[in-house]
Order: structure tokens, then C-alpha cells, then sequence
RNA sequence: UGGGGGAUCGUCUAACGGUAGGACAGCUGACUCUGGAUCAGUAGGUCGGGGUUCGAAUCCCUGUCCCCCAGCCA
């Protein structure tokens, strides 16, 4: 509580709240996902700003299933969401609640509304009952059955939950107003008749609550201070708070709502996701290309700079669109520090060094990570005949093109300098097929004996001793920058066709060999790659999380 | 159209009547055994129009644009 806190405006809200001792038990705020889905940035969001506050102010962060719809929600997704809430770093405080933990204690609440003359039960059809909302610009008309006594109600909605009518022929209605200006206000549903199982309370129940009558009161129920959502239920929080009073709940939890937001060339929209999952577009709903937290797990990201991005997004009530350069950055300032480095080889060139003899193997020592001296030092195997990467050789180089070319020099990573003394190249194509070399002798761990300036160094495999793998390169799934506001018809023609590249014979070091599905490291000069859970028997396969800044190629496209 | 919200560098975000600042992206340069990292520098913004004020991103009026709401989804 030292340190300064952030200056958003639920913070200055809570810090309020609390100097008027409206939290004389600390504050209490909750993650409320509807585990019907697969998490993803938006929520990691969510999550950041619910345990965030919590956190800030020394209270508690509960996660709440909200649960009240069993037709689309079930274990797997509790599971999931659950592990992947846990992945990003947060506990929360135990236990792990659900809404339907509260569903008796909701519904005598709901009793005592209609005791009270404040709820009624609907025979209204779904389309009746819409018909009745009225619109935008003109009120609604009251249900039939609106004027019904208290006791008939009450027996009505005992027999309800007894099962006794048919799924979608009654519901439960707050009776509030039906020209409100605002829908929500227009004798809101609060319960419906469900003939489905639930993924916890099975068969006990026919009758489910809706959002709006479960939220609040399960909110008041855990003692909740603060329940923070998106902006999409500002509409609702009249209501939320029109229960609140209307049960007299003394202590009253408090709706804040902040903005979403969007990220470039992506999709979040549980809809959109669901499309490009189920087209096939991408393999799954952990496919690395997709936001969802499965799908950034796979890739590689870790989960410290998805909070660091969330952290860094700011808390406000507009919208937004957030560059995907965002997350790369987060990503990379996290991996700098804490990946090992290895040298891989995407696009083999040979090399064969003449002065080298055949058979002799060379061990030189290198830094794990020159960003972090503890992690210590690796061994790499030198010989005769090595890899070099394609784009590091040119037979024609351009002005201040620091790699190899026919005649000139280049250091190879942490071993010697290397001249190119013999190109042969395809006499059909003139493609470069191998190269012929020498290393200066006196430069044994790169460093020349003469002090001369080298200006290129490059990534190399002793070829006898690399590791065969297999490389996913990835790109934004979708070319256009705002896919979200996309028709669904042009959905498919927005993914970038070449969202995923796969190599399927590139070379790594052998120092990989053991390396464990998620596992992270740096390819030097080329990118920040993760063991897949692909890997096995046949060999490893690596995504790449992100690329490194590259301001050569940049140099190169900018002419 | 009724109601509820929102407009500040390309992007995200500060400034709460007193010098419009930071971050990402961009560009320059320095350094470098990763053309990475790091460091330094640079460019770039208050939705429009009125008004109040010594002084307005901030207050008032007015206009424009954008988002959300007509599920027995959450």
C-alpha cells in the first residue's frame, strides 16, 4: 500500500468509498465469468483490473461462475477458465464461488418480491412479451397477467420450480415500469423455465434466474464492495440497483463500469472467435494465432507480459483500438530478460570452411543470456561444415549490407571470422547452393587477433551436430486492422492467408534437445520461439511468439 | 427516433481553471560479437463554433461524429 496507486477513476471511486467507510470490511471485488467460452485478452483485462483493485487497496478478488444459463454452459469451460485465470498469475480468494451456489437463497428473495407485490408471473410468449417491450422510441404495454395477486403469484411461482408447466410458458417479472426510457426498466425477466441440467445443481432446479436478478444479489450475497464491468451494462445498473433496494439490502454493492477494448488485426467478439474456430480458419480454440489465453499459452507468450499489456492499457470508459505493436513490445521486454538464447538455422545455406579439417569438432563457451549473467554460459559444437541462413548471404550485396558475401568477412556467432572465398551456384537457376570458406584462425571466439573492426556476426549450426525442427512462423490472423467491424460474410476474406508458415525442416542447436513443450527461448537474431506440445518422438516443433525488431529489413523496405 | 455513454499526438493514456506530459509505433544518431538490447535526440495532438475568465483540454452554450440498449444470453 506504499507504493503509489494507480490514478484511474475506480481507483479514486474505492479510494472515496473507503475514506466514507462505506467498506468497513475491506474492499471486495469479483471476476464473473460465464464459463461458456474460452478466455481471452478482453478478460485477461477484466481480470487485471478486478484482482488490480482488490490487490491496490489490500482487499480480495473472488472468481464467480456466473452459471444461470445451463443450455450453454458446462464443466469443461469452468475447468479451463479456472486454469487459465490461475495461469496468469492470480489466486483468488477461496473458494472458487458460483451463482448457483445462491440459487435458494435467490429464490426466496424472489418470494418475498412477490409478496411484496413487486414481481409477478408472466404467461406472455417470448414473442408476446417483445411485442409488448415496445421500442426505442415508444413505451411498452403491460403483460395481462401484471395485476395478478400476491398469492396467486406466489403459487404460480412455487409451481413453476415444481416443474409443473411447460419450458418458456411462464416467466418471472419484476414489475417496475413498462414506459421506463430505459428497456431494462420495462418489467425486466427474472426467472425463465428451463427443462435443461446443470453442469452443478443437475436436475433440482426448472426455473433458472436471469443475469440481471442473479448478479447484484449474488454480488451482495459474497459481500462484494465493488463490482466492476464493461460498458455494455451501464444500461443494466439501474436495475442492478433497483433489486437492491427494493430487497433492502443494507449493504449495497457498487456497479463501475470501464470500456473494452479492441486489438488490431484481431478479433475478440465471443461470436467472431466462434467463426474463425469453427470454419476451420485456425486449428483450435488454442491455436496460437488467436487471442484467446489458450491460444497465447501455445504460442508462447508469457503470462507476465500479458499483464504488463493490460497493466499498461490504462483504465477509462472510452473505446479503443490497441495496436498489436503493443503486446509484441510487452512480450519482447519480458523475454529479453528472461529467454535462454540458442542459435536456429530457418533457411540453410552450407558452408563448408576449407582451413577447418574433416572430423575435428571445436567447442566454444557463450552467454545462456547476456541480459542475465546468472543464467550462465552454453557450449556450441564448431566444424568443418556448417549452416548459415539464406538471408545472411548475398552474391550481390547492397550499400552497407554487414553479412557475408563472395570475398568479404563476417563473425560467426561466439566462434570465428569467417571469409566466403567460393560460391557455386544452380547453373540452371543460378540459385546459391553452397558456399566455400575460411576462418581466421587467430579469431577463435570471434574476436580477430588484430583488433580489425568486423562489423556483421551471424548465427551458424555446426551441421553434423544440429538438431532438425519444426517452425511455425505466425502473422496477424487478419490482414485488415479492424476485422471486428467486418460483416460476417467478409469475416473469411479478411484472414490473412499467410497467418501461419510452416518450415518443416529448419535447424536448431543441440543444446535443445530436451527442451519441454513450452519452453522459451531466443533465436538470436531472429525471433522469440516456444517449444510446442506438438513435439514428441518425431522431433521439436517451435512457434514463434514474436520476431525481434528488425531495423535492417525496415531499411531494406524503406528503399 | 427514447435512454445511457464517449471524443486529447498514428495508437493507448495523463493533465481535475495555471508551461498539453508519458508510453507504443515512426524517424536521427551513439554503442554493440544478436542490424537485438541499451542510450540520446526528433517529429506529432485537445472534434467544430461561440461564450465565461488575466488564463480553458478542463466551466457554460451549441453543433458534429462514434459506441451501447428493443434475448426467456451474459
Amino acid at each position: 500500500m506504499s507504493e503509489p496507486l494507480s490514478t484511474d477513476f475506480i481507483h479514486e471511486i474505492v479510494t472515496e468509498d473507503l475514506a466514507a467507510g462505506k467498506c468497513p470490511d475491506g474492499v471486495v471485488t469479483r471476476f464473473p465469468p460465464e464459463p461458456n467460452g474460452y478466455l481471452h485478452l478482453g478478460h485477461a483485462k477484466a481480470i487485471c483490473v478486478d484482482f488490480g483493485v482488490a490487490t491496490d487497496f489490500g482487499g480480495r478478488c473472488r472468481l464467480r461462475f456466473d452459471d444461470t444459463n445451463p443450455t450453454r454452459e458446462n464443466q469443461d469451460y469452468v475447468d479451463a477458465i479456472e486454469r487459465d485465470v490461475r495461469w496468469l498469475g492470480f489466486e483468488p480468494d477461496a473458494p472458487v464461488r458460483f451463482t448457483s451456489d445462491y440459487f435458494e437463497q435467490l429464490f426466496q428473495w424472489a418470494l418475498a418480491l412477490v409478496d411484496r407485490g413487486r414481481a409477478y408471473v408472466c404467461e406472455l410468449s417470448a414473442e408476446d412479451l417483445r411485442l409488448h417491450r415496445g421500442s426505442l422510441s415508444e413505451p411498452g404495454r403491460d403483460s395481462p397477467w401484471r395485476d395478478r395477486s400476491a398469492d396467486e403469484n406466489r403459487r404460480l411461482l412455487l409451481a413453476m420450480r415444481a416443474g409443473d408447466f411447460p419450458e418458456g410458458s411462464r416467466t418471472l417479472r419484476a414489475k417496475i415500469d413498462m414506459a421506463a426510457p430505459n428497456l431494462h426498466l420495462r418489467d425486466p425477466v427474472m426467472y425463465r423455465i428451463l427443462r435443461a441440467s446443470h453442469h452443478r445443481t443437475g436436475d433440482a432446479w426448472s426455473v433458472y434466474p436471469s443475469y440481471d436478478w442473479a448478479h447484484g444479489q449474488s454480488d451482495a450475497i459474497e459481500g462484494v464492495t465493488h463490482s466492476l464491468c464493461t460498458l455494455e451494462f451501464e444500461d443494466h445498473r439501474a436495475l442492478y440497483d433497483w433489486f437492491l433496494t427494493a430487497l433492502d439490502i443494507e449493504r449495497r454493492p457498487r456497479q463501475i463500469e470501464f470500456a473494452r477494448f479492441n486489438l488490431s488485426h484481431s478479433v475478440m467478439s465471443k461470436r467472431k472467435l466462434k467463426r474463425v474456430v469453427e470454419e476451420g480458419l485456425v486449428r483450435g480454440w488454442d491455436d496460437p494465432r488467436l487471442p484467446t489465453l489458450a491460444g497465447l499459452r501455445r504460442r508462447g507468450c508469457p503470462p507476465e507480459a500479458i499483464v504488463s499489456f493490460c497493466e499498461g492499457l490504462g483504465v477509462t470508459r472510452r473505446e479503443s483500438m490497441v495496436e498489436l505493436a503493443r503486446l509484441d513490445h510487452a512480450v519482447r521486454e519480458r523475454l529479453n530478460l528472461t529467454a535462454p538464447r540458442a542459435l536456429a538455422v530457418l533457411d540453410p545455406l552450407k558452408v563448408v570452411i576449407d582451413n577447418v579439417p574433416e572430423g575435428e569438432v571445436r567447442w566454444f563457451e557463450t552467454a545462456v543470456n547476456p541480459e542475465d549473467p546468472a543464467a550462465g554460459m552454453r557450449r556450441l559444437p564448431f566444424s568443418r561444415e556448417i549452416y548459415i541462413d539464406r538471408a545472411d548471404f548475398m552474391l550481390e550485396p547492397p550499400p552497407k549490407y554487414h553479412r557475408l558475401s563472395p570475398g568479404t568477412e563476417v563473425r560467426l556467432r561466439s566462434a570465428y571470422i569467417l571469409r566466403c572465398d567460393h560460391v557455386e551456384t544452380d547453373p540452371s537457376t543460378g540459385a546459391v547452393t553452397l558456399l566455400h570458406g575460411s576462418i581466421d584462425p587467430d579469431s577463435s571466439g570471434g574476436q580477430p587477433a588484430d583488433g580489425r573492426k568486423i562489423k556483421g556476426t551471424i548465427h551458424w549450426l555446426s551441421a553434423a551436430h544440429a538438431l532438425p525442427a519444426e517452425v511455425r512462423l505466425y502473422e496477424p490472423l487478419f490482414t485488415a486492422a479492424d476485422p471486428e467491424a467486418t460483416d460476417d460474410a467478409d469475416l473469411l476474406a479478411a484472414v490473412n492467408p499467410e497467418s501461419l508458415t510452416v518450415i518443416e525442416r529448419a535447424w536448431v542447436e543441440p543444446n535443445l534437445a530436451d527442451a519441454a513443450p513450452g519452453e522459451r527461448f531466443q533465436f538470436e537474431r531472429v525471433g522469440y520461439f516456444a517449444v510446442d506440445p506438438d513435439s514428441g518422438a518425431d522431433g521439436l516443433v517451435f512457434n514463434r511468439i514474436v520476431g525481434l525488431r528488425d531495423s535492417w529489413s525496415k531499411a531494406v523496405a524503406r528503399g
